[in-house]
DNA sequence: CGCCATATTACGGAATTGTTAAGAACTGAT
DNA sequence: ATCAGTTCTTAACAATTCCGTAATATGGCG
């Protein structure tokens, strides 16, 4: 196992399925995670952290289309290929499908070695930089997502998973004010339902934390990460 | 710029790209060659032995496929990287392109720090066969796959196999986070199902022998390896 | 002042990881 | 094959950290 091609996430409620791709990909040297359905598949992604989705389409619980738009709606998976699964002649899914950002089609039933070849080339498409670390600066403000670390003047600050995630969603446009709705969802997930006053608290502990002031609040509104 | 990174024929037939990636690669140190077309290529190669070659799909006097394909008849190849260059959303060629023996694609344009990289990347995995020890030194610690042993401050110190294995994907990517996932995965292959705490414990067996503390937790993410 | 939104603080439950020991699985030698 | 020694996995429990909430404080603004 020298080079490792990648890390897919396969969404479909029929175990067969998934049983039969999984193999298939595995025999190839990728990583796979799976979900049942829509709601555990956005779940799963959050922290798989996939390179590619294979999504079906027909699904229980929040189908393919639905499951799409909000994956591409929280910006985190900007850099995840998805493909759909579809029955054969499912054209009207692929239209829709196509719009909302998925970036290639598959019908089934499927074949291993296009599966494959379309796989492959999908992920060439998107392919990160996975040599390079991601990680932005701001002045003296470090944000290392590869390493999940943040530090300031090159000391570093240790931030628990919650904290890092709303900092980087924050940062992740400097100046833009983020609703404290918008920011429940993405750092949150569409499910999770909790109160108000946590974000209050995990701003606290970022402010705390890093010792400058970086977030404005922007009372009635939301966030916006700003270096003074 | 102590080691010479590798030597590269650049095929193509407008003069402008040949010399826009010649002028970025040499700035890297590499060693330039380059041809117009496919003829010349083979020509060229022959007595240039390029360490990697980037060749281009459409070109008069014979093609980007066809001239992969003559190289790679002739197994006086086999040992160097080629990588295409093709037209934005060429995937026909591309998949063409994989079976016959292309490394990985660029489109048009090009980027020159993606150029690099996927370069970089390509020459690594080729290199990969030259037999040489395969040591890592971080600071006092030495890991050295070859013979499978590790030391600190040269004092070697016995770690079990899994242990070995576990420590050597961390130290793959100091700094990285690797999720539990992955690690998982990736040291107990994909079709072994172990629980989470055994991670922990081999984590733990790791501290334990070496003294020092080379892996971070981060919680709820995973492990990595860092010198203190 | 009184209202409203946010800030701050502290606390308990939840989730995650650390630790230990025990036995199963493996290894190599006799 | 038997045995001793090691390695691997698990399970149970301890320790830690994290997270959400609630209660209270603060501060702006009409």
């Amino acid at each position: 196992m020298e080079v490792f091609p990648g890390k897919i996430l396969i969404v479909d409620d029929e175990p067969d399925i998934v049983e039969f791709i999984s193999y298939n990909l595995k025999s190839k040297g990728y990583l796979i995670a799976a979900a049942k359905d829509g709601v555990e598949a956005i779940r799963k992604a959050k922290d798989f952290r996939p390179d590619l989705i294979l999504l079906d389409i027909m699904m229980p619980n929040k189908d393919g289309i639905e499951t799409i738009r909000e994956l591409r709606a929280m910006h985190e998976f900007d850099d995840t290929a998805i493909i759909f699964l579809t029955a054969l002649n499912d054209e009207k899914y692929e239209i829709e499908g196509l719009k909302i950002g998925a970036d290639d089609f598959i019908s089934k039933p499927i074949k291993p070695e296009l599966l494959a070849t379309r796989i492959g080339s999908a992920l060439r498409r998107f392919r990160k930089d996975e040599e390079q670390e991601q990680k932005q600066t701001f002045g003296d403000l470090e944000i290392n997502k590869t390493k999940f670390t943040v530090s300031y003047k090159g000391v570093d600050i240790l931030l628990a998973k919650k904290e890092f995630e709303l900092l980087c969603l924050l940062a992740s446009k400097p100046g833009r004010v983020f609703l404290r709705n918008e920011i429940l969802q993405r750092v949150w997930g569409t499910d999770v339902i909790v109160g108000d006053r946590t974000i209050d608290v995990h701003i606290r502990k970022i402010r705390q934390k890093v010792g400058i002031d970086l977030i404005t609040t922007v009372k009635g509104v939301g966030y916006k990460f700003e270096m003074s």
